[in-house]
RNA sequence: GCGGGAGUGCCGGAGUCUGGAAAACGGGACAGCCUCAAGAGCUGUUGGCUUAGUGCCUACGCAGGUUCAAAUCCUGUCUCCCGCACCA
C-alpha cells in the first residue's frame, strides 16, 4: 500500500534524524526493556522474528508513553558457528558474512519501525566488545572461577567442537542435532557450580519470571540433600556412596559402580575378573551415553568379584558395575536397595539378588518375594536398628543421617546436578582465550596490558579444523612468564560467554576504557523487562545470572539478578514445525510489509493470539488488520458534523478504553488491547458525524497515542503534533465514563434473564404479581420508557438496545402481566396487585464490574407472587 | 515417572481470579446493497429445532458435587502440547 509505505518512510527517517529514541541517564524513572539479541543469520527476518520484536517494541513504547526513561537497545550476537560454516560453504570470510547479515537485519528491524536506541548497538565480534570478554576471563581466573581440566566432555563431530552440558539436548547437539560423543579432553571450565546454591535460592526473588522457566532452572541445578556414606571394601580401602535415602541403609543388598569410575579397574586389577570387567566397560562406554542412561534402557551389569561391608550392620554385599549409574553424579557409586528403589529392584530381579524390606506401609506387611515393584512411598522403618524401627521413614532420614555423622560412618552433604560450564570451543569465529602454553610454565594467562588478543582476520578456510592452528603469526608467541617459546591457545570462547553480559555493555556501549561505567550500569540495571524465547531457560538465562553474581562479587555490580521480569514469547509454527530457514518453511516479512504496510503487519501479528502462545501461521487474517488500519487512517479526515449527540457516549467509551487497557499492556495481553481498541475505533467511526469537533479531535488524538504502540507510523501521522512516540499517556477522566450508559444493555437483559430464572424456579406460569425493586441509582431511561410508554405496542421499529426493551415488555406480557407503572420510589409494581403477601422472595444481585472508585449499588429485587 | 500449560462456534481467541443474558474482537463462509465488472466499503446471517414469535432445546473435553444460579468454585477423570528424565 503506497500511502502507508510513504508514511513509514517519512517517520522512520524523522525518528532517526531527531534521535527520538536515544536516551541518557536522567532524573526520570528508568525502564530497561530488552529483547534477547539476535544471532544475525544470512536469511531475513521471518514472521516469527517480526512477532517477537513487535512484542518488545509495544512494551517499550507503552512504557515510554507512561513517562519512563526507556532504554531499549539492540545488538548482535555475532560470533558463532553458522558464520563460520557459511564461510566454508560459500567461501566468504565469517566477518564479511556477519557484517552483511547484520546490515540486512538492521534494515529489517528498522523497517519494522522498532523504537531502538540504535546508537548503542553492540556487536560481539568487535574487538571493542570481545576484549572485555578476555579481561573477564582473566578476572575469573584470578578469582579461581576458571580452571583447566581433563575430563569427559561432550563432543559434536559435526560442529567439530566440544559443547557445554546445557548445549546437549537428549544426547544431541543443540545446534545441529547430531549425536554427541563423549571424549576425554583437557578444556577450560567456568565454575558455575560455586554459585549453584545462590542460583537456586534467588529464583525465589524472581517474581516476574514464568513459573515454568524457574522450575526448569531448579531441576537443572538439581539440588538434593543426602548423606555420603563410607563402605569398607573387603580386603581393601573404602568406597563412598551418596544417598538421599539413609533410612534404607539396612536394606542394602548390593553396590553398584559406574563403569567409568576409575576405582573399578583398581579393584579388579590382577583378579580373574579383570578381563571380563574390562570387556564390559569397553562395551558400555562405547554405547551412546544418552541412550545408555535413558530411563527405559534395559539395565545391565556385572559382578566384579568384590564385596563391600555395610558400616551399620557389617553385612557383606556384592559389588556390581552397571550401565545405569552415572559417573559424574555423587561419587559415581550407589548403595542399592532393591526393596525401595525401582531401578535397584529391576536390577536385583534380573541378577537374582535378594530383596530386603526395611520400610513398610502402616497398614499392612510387604512380601519381598511377591512384590512387583519397589515400595517407595512413605512408611514405617522395620528390620533396621532397634532405635529406628517403628519410626516414620521421613523422620528416620533425619535421625539416621545424624547417627551416621556421630558414628563417623559418613557425613551429610548436598549434591547438585549442575556441572561446571565448559567454555572452550575448537572453532575460529569466537573470542580468543588469552592464554599461552609453554613447556615449562604450562598454561600462562596473559597480562591485562597485553589485551586485546585480536582474532586474526587473514586466515584460510579449508574446512578442516580450526584455521587458527595453521596461523603461525598467531600461534607462535613468547611465554609471558619465562620468555621461552610458547604457543597461543587456539580455542575460542563459547558464544554464550559473550551473551552473558552484553546487557551491561548496552548501558555504556562506547566506553573504550572500561567494560562499562559503574555509574551508568547502576542507573540502568537491572533489566526491568526481558523478552525472549523459552529455549534459553537453562542456557543463556542461567549463564547470565551466574555472570551477574560473579561480577557482583568482583565488586563491579551492586545487584544480584540481571532480569527482574521475563516474558517468553510463543513460537510461530508453519506446517507443524517451528518457522526456520533450515526447515524451509519461512514466511518473510518483506512481502507482507510491501503489500499492507508494516503497521498492519504488526497489528495482525499481535492480534493473532496472546504473545506468549505459539501460533500456527495463517496469513489470511492480515486482511482484517489492513482494513482496520485503513479505518484508523481515515479518521484523519473529519467529515461533516451533523450533530453532537454522541459526544457523551464517545467520551465515555474513550475513557473506558484508556482505563481498561493499561493493565492489559502490563500483562502483555496485547491481543486484548487490540480487540478493545478495535471496538472503540468502530464506535468512533460509526458516530463520527455526530460528534463535536473537540470531542472528535480529543478522541482521535488519544486513540493515536494508545494505538501508537502497535501502529506507530500511522499514529504519528494521525497525531499531528510533535511525536506521538514521545507523547504522554492520555489522562484518564473517570467522570466521563457513564456507567448508566455502559450498563444499559446489561441491565435490561440480565433483568429479563433474572425474571426468567425466577419463573422457572417457582414454576409459576402466570404469577399474580411481580415486583421489581430497583435501587434509586438505577435511573435508567430505558426502564422509564418501557414502563411509562410501553403499552404493549411492539411494532415500532427499533434497533439495538431497544429491541431488548421490546423483549422485556413482550415477555412480561406473555406471562400474563398487565401494565406497569413507575412510581416515585422507582419501585415497579403490577397495577392489579393483590393484597396477598409475598410468598417467596429472591434476591438477585446484579453486579457490574467494579471500577475501583465506585461500586455500583446495582441490585434488583424481584418479588414474585 | 516429574514439572509447566491447554481443552469454549467453521477457525484464532475473549470470558475463569471476583459465579449472574456464553461466544467480545478478528478471520472464514453465505446472502444483500453499491459497481459494467472486480476490489474496497456497507448491511445482515453463520449450534439445533421451529408454527418464524417477544418461542423451545442443546452447548464451554468427560463424569459427579456445591449453589436459586457454574465455562467460572470443588472432586474425580480423559486428551493434547512443552520441558526434564535411571541423579541414587
Amino acid at each position: 500500500m503506497k500511502e502507508f509505505r510513504d508514511i513509514e518512510e517519512k517517520w522512520q527517517k524523522r525518528w532517526d534524524k531527531d534521535k527520538v529514541f536515544e536516551v541518557d541517564e536522567n532524573k526520570k524513572n528508568k525502564c530497561y526493556v530488552l529483547e534477547m539479541f539476535p544471532y544475525p543469520s544470512g536469511s531475513g527476518l521471518h514472521m516469527g522474528h517480526s512477532r517477537n520484536y513487535a512484542i518488545g517494541d509495544v512494551y517499550a513504547r507503552f512504557k515510554r508513553l507512561k513517562g519512563f526513561n526507556v532504554l531499549y537497545p539492540m545488538g548482535f550476537d555475532a560470533f558463532g558457528l553458522p558464520a563460520e560454516n557459511a564461510a566454508i560453504k560459500e567461501g566468504i570470510h565469517p566477518k564479511e558474512y556477519t557484517d552483511k547479515s547484520i546490515k540486512s537485519f538492521t534494515n529489517q528491524l528498522k523497517a519494522l519501525g522498532n523504537s531502538y536506541s540504535w546508537s548503542r548497538v553492540v556487536r560481539t565480534c568487535d574487538v571493542n566488545y570481545y576484549k572485555w570478554n578476555q579481561l573477564l576471563f582473566l578476572k575469573f581466573l584470578e578469582k579461581g572461577l576458571v580452571y583447566r581440566k581433563k575430563a569427559p566432555v561432550n563432543w559434536c563431530e559435526h560442529c567439530g567442537t566440544v559443547l557445554a552440558n546445557e548445549q546437549v539436548e537428549q544426547g544431541e547437539c543443540w545446534r545441529c542435532h547430531n549425536p554427541v560423543e563423549v571424549k576425554q579432553l583437557e578444556q577450560w571450565f567456568l565454575k558455575i557450580t560455586k554459585y549453584a546454591d545462590e542460583l537456586l535460592k534467588d529464583l525465589k526473588i524472581l517474581e516476574g519470571w514464568p513459573e515454568k522457566i524457574k522450575k526448569m532452572q531448579e531441576s537443572w541445578i538439581g539440588k538434593s540433600k543426602g548423606v555420603e556414606i563410607k563402605f569398607k571394601i573387603k580386603d581393601g580401602e573404602e568406597l563412598k556412596v551418596f544417598t538421599t535415602r539413609p533410612d534404607t541403609l539396612w536394606g542394602v543388598t548390593f553396590m553398584v559402580l559406574a563403569p567409568e569410575n576409575p576405582k573399578v579397574m583398581e579393584l579388579v586389577k590382577g583378579t580373574e575378573k579383570e578381563k571380563e570387567v574390562k570387556r564390559f566397560i569397553d562395551k558400555v562406554v562405547l554405547e551412546d551415553k544418552y541412550e545408555r542412561t535413558a530411563e527405559d534402557t534395559e539395565k545391565e551389569g556385572l559382578f566384579i568379584g568384590k564385596y563391600a561391608i555395610n558400616p551399620v550392620n557389617g553385612a557383606e554385599v556384592p559389588i556390581y558395575i552397571a550401565n545405569f549409574v552415572v559417573a559424574e553424579y555423587g561419587t559415581g557409586a550407589v548403595m542399592a536397595v532393591p526393596g525401595h528403589d525401582q531401578r535397584d529392584f529391576e536390577f536385583a530381579k534380573k541378577y537374582k539378588i535378594p530383596i530386603k524390606i526395611v520400610i513398610k506401609p502402616k497398614e499392612h506387611e510387604l512380601d519381598a518375594e511377591k512384590m512387583m515393584r519397589a515400595f517407595v512411598d512413605v512408611g514405617v522403618v522395620v528390620n533396621s536398628a532397634d532405635e529406628f524401627n517403628g519410626m516414620n521413614n521421613l523422620e528416620a532420614i533425619e535421625e539416621i543421617g545424624k547417627y551416621l555423622e556421630k558414628e563417623k560412618f559418613g557425613k551429610r552433604t548436598v549434591e547438585y546436578k549442575l556441572r561446571d560450564w565448559l567454555i572452550s570451543r575448537q572453532r575460529y569465529w569466537g573470542t580468543p582465550i588469552p592464554i599461552v602454553y609453554c613447556d615449562k610454565c604450562v598454561a600462562v594467562p596473559l597480562n591485562e596490558k597485553e589485551l586485546p588478543i585480536k582474532l586474526p582476520e587473514d586466515i584460510k578456510f579449508d574446512g578442516e579444523g580450526n584455521p587458527l592452528l595453521k596461523k603461525k603469526e598467531f600461534l607462535e608467541v613468547k611465554c609471558p612468564k619465562c620468555k621461552g617459546n610458547g604457543r597461543r591457545e587456539t580455542d575460542t570462547m563459547d558464544t554464550f560467554f559473550d551473551s552473558s553480559w552484553y546487557f551491561l555493555r548496552y548501558c555504556d556501549s562506547k566506553n573504550e576504557k572500561e567494560m562499562f561505567s559503574k555509574k551508568k550500569v547502576k542507573y540502568w540495571m537491572p533489566v526491568d523487562q526481558y523478552i525472549g524465547g523459552a529455549e534459553h531457560a537453562v542456557l543463556h538465562l542461567l549463564y547470565a545470572r551466574f555472570f551477574v553474581k560473579a561480577l557482583r562479587d568482583f565488586g563491579l555490580l551492586n545487584f544480584d539478578e540481571p532480569f527482574l521480569k521475563l516474558f517468553t514469547q510463543g513460537v510461530v509454527y508453519k506446517e507443524g514445525a517451528r518457522m526456520s530457514k533450515s526447515r524451509g518453511n519461512v514466511v518473510v516479512q518483506d512481502d507482507m510489509i510491501e503489500r499492507y504496510g508494516v503497521d498492519s503487519v504488526r497489528v495482525f501479528l499481535l492480534s493473532l493470539s496472546h504473545p506468549g502462545k505459539t501460533v500456527e501461521w495463517d496469513g489470511k487474517g492480515i486482511e482484517g488488520a489492513y482494513k482496520f488500519m485503513n479505518k484508523v487512517y481515515s479518521l484523519k479526515e473529519k467529515v461533516k458534523i451533523k450533530d453532537n449527540s454522541k459526544d457523551k457516549n464517545v467520551l465515555s467509551k474513550l475513557n473506558l478504553l484508556i482505563k481498561n487497557i493499561e493493565s492489559d499492556f502490563e500483562n502483555f495481553d496485547f491481543n486484548l488491547v487490540l480487540s478493545k481498541v478495535m471496538g472503540f475505533v468502530n464506535y468512533l467511526y460509526k458516530f463520527r458525524e455526530n460528534l463535536s469537533e473537540e470531542v472528535y479531535k480529543e478522541s482521535v488524538s488519544k486513540l493515536s497515542i494508545v494505538l501508537s504502540c502497535f501502529a506507530p507510523h500511522v499514529c504519528e501521522e494521525l497525531y499531528g503534533e510533535d511525536y506521538v512516540s514521545l507523547a504522554d499517556w492520555p489522562q484518564l477522566n473517570s467522570k466521563k465514563i457513564d456507567l448508566e450508559l455502559e450498563n444499559l444493555e446489561n441491565f435490561v437483559s440480565s433483568t429479563i434473564s433474572d425474571i426468567n430464572n425466577v419463573l422457572k424456579l417457582v414454576k409459576i406460569e402466570n404469577p399474580k404479581k411481580i415486583t421489581l425493586l430497583v435501587a434509586e441509582e438505577w435511573k435508567y431511561k430505558l426502564y422509564e420508557k418501557v414502563l411509562k410508554e410501553g403499552k404493549g405496542d411492539m411494532k415500532f421499529k427499533v434497533k439495538g438496545k431497544e429491541k431488548e426493551s421490546i423483549k422485556l415488555l413482550g415477555m412480561l406480557k406473555k406471562k400474563g402481566l398487565p401494565k406497569f407503572i413507575l412510581n416515585q420510589k422507582k419501585e415497579l409494581e403490577a397495577l392489579e396487585s393483590e393484597k396477598e403477601f409475598i410468598e417467596k422472595e429472591f434476591k438477585l444481585k446484579l453486579e457490574i464490574k467494579k471500577d475501583g472508585e465506585k461500586a455500583l449499588p446495582g441490585k434488583v429485587q424481584i418479588l414474585i407472587e
